[in-house]
DNA sequence: TGCTATGATCGGTTTTATCGATTAGTATGT
DNA sequence: ACATACTAATCGATAAAACCGATCATAGCA
């Protein structure tokens, strides 16, 4: 059997009062409830605490150890309230987030709602658009956080990695690169590769992680959306790639697509979040940093 | 409100085991108890500390926090717990002591009440003899402890002081000493001073004190005890000392016998306790050392 | 569409905590 | 010597809680 806390308590307070009646009411009970509940504890230790006279409250050899480390468990649990109370506001009140087209819808759901249980005060504006669009709004306060994919070039601005994002080839039924279960980069030369527009940071970093060059790519189409892109690629215009975090996020819905791993290392790229290095929020965004982290890093 | 250490140690077995089922079973509760009490902690503290999915249970950044510092609370519960456990044999079984019959008649009875309260697994044999037999007998290892008056030589045995004890000068009523409220050592040349036969420490203790030679004293009268010095004094055949602690302990009974203090500093003997250097329950000795002098330094 | 498994919830029962009143024992004052 | 004041222990009754078993709502899987 395990003391209680209330039994800690009190053999504190008789200890501090030597006295049992004025520690019971120091403990807000009555002497009887306060003796009933420090025999308890003697008797299952099958020790002596405190020698009782009708006079005076002794407290025996063994009884100061027992005390010290007994006020040690009071003071570490007063450490642990005190813990909650001082991050019961962390993650409160209003952020405003934001995210780029190619993350926000695969990455937000499921992301959304375990935060909403994991801190049910904390308030979420969202805004989608491109990188450069938000590093903007970021810069001027018109944002106090934003989700990018990385390399890219944020001055003034702290970042922190969330995860890496792996970029997978998805291409139509019947392609010819079908029969490969991993492709290599050098395969999608000559390829008619579909990608986003300018400004969408994954046209980029597709590219890089291709070691492609914009002369590469078929010009002529260009998606609005990675949805679009999907519709492009299953209407057989061509090839795309797709980060997996939007496969996660069920981009090809009903389609047949198929997809194909790279067999090179670091076809990917790095989802991180920022903020102004100004911010004295630092840290709840370390702490929303790791909670994406470790709760979302599949999409 | 306080949380409780079952709350602590569920919310520990919950991130150990990842599952409320078999969280609950460690536990030796049902599920239903263990997710009422988490949930009030959760509530009491407004934080939350798991983030419940019908399928994964995920602890939050702040719950690891608070796990951190649950579990150093359980540690130390555990510790209170042990440190019970390895002092509940502390001072058990039989001790055999001796004392000197200058302290012993004084000491013992409230010394050995108390005892009994604070150590009811203890059994004491007592053997009251003269300082040089107790000696003969520790040595010998028919005694395990003795309470002697100091300075006095024991080779070979470990020695703790507990607790000085001050002569005071006993007079008859009418004496010339009376008036003085303290005396000197000085003024007891030319008095007739009555002292224990030899063999008793108390006597030497006592000349030592005072500064006085074993000629100073009238050797025609010795006591066989302090009670039977105490008679002589009130039957007007002189002076004697006595140990505040026989005075504490009631030696004067109903006489009308006077009690000063001397004026000189260190008009003391020392009261210690002392047993074999090589015995191993050294450390049981000087827990009890600490006992007696926190408990009976005035007798 | 069932099937299984999870954590939450509900009602009833047992256990525990607490109180007020009383008792027994001790020191103090008359 | 006796009454008084104060102590901690004890007792019986009652209020509070802890706990269980059964059920429910929901999510994932076949």
């Amino acid at each position: 059997m395990t003391p209680s806390i209330k039994q800690i308590r009190y053999i504190c307070a008789v200890a501090e009062h030597r006295h049992f009646r004025k520690a019971a009411e120091s403990c807000f009970v009555t002497q009887s409830t306060l003796s009933a509940a420090i025999q308890e504890l003697e008797s299952q230790l099958e020790v002596v605490i405190f020698e009782r006279n009708k006079k005076s409250v002794m407290i025996t050899p063994l009884g100061e150890k027992l005390l010290d480390q007994g006020r040690r468990i009071l003071g570490d649990m007063e450490n642990f309230i005190s813990l909650a109370k001082t991050n019961r506001d962390f993650l409160t009140g209003e952020i405003r987030l934001g995210v780029i087209p190619t993350i926000g819808p695969f990455l937000l759901p499921r992301l959304l709602k375990k935060m909403r249980k994991a801190y049910p005060k904390l308030g979420l504006f969202l805004k989608e658009d491109l990188s450069a669009k938000l590093y903007q709004q970021l810069q001027q306060g018109k944002l106090d956080l934003i989700i990018l994919a990385f390399p890219y070039s944020l001055p003034e601005m702290e970042i922190v990695s969330l995860f890496e994002d792996d970029f997978l080839l998805c291409l139509p039924p019947g392609h010819k690169l079908e029969k490969a279960k991993q492709v290599k980069q050098a395969q999608l030369h000559g390829e008619s590769l579909l990608l986003l527009e300018e400004g969408h940071c994954l046209r980029d970093h597709a590219l890089e992680a291709c070691k492609l060059e914009k002369s590469d790519t078929d010009v002529g189409y260009q998606g609005t959306s990675l949805h679009t892109l999907v519709q492009m690629v299953a209407n057989g215009l061509g090839l795309t790639l797709l980060p997996r975090i939007s496969v996660n996020g069920d981009v090809l819905g009903d389609t047949k697509l198929q997809l194909r791993k790279f067999a090179n290392k670091n076809v990917t790229r790095e989802i991180g979040l920022a903020w102004r290095k100004s911010d004295p929020r630092c840290p709840e965004y370390l702490e929303l940093a790791d909670f994406i982290t470790h709760s979302a890093p599949l999409g």
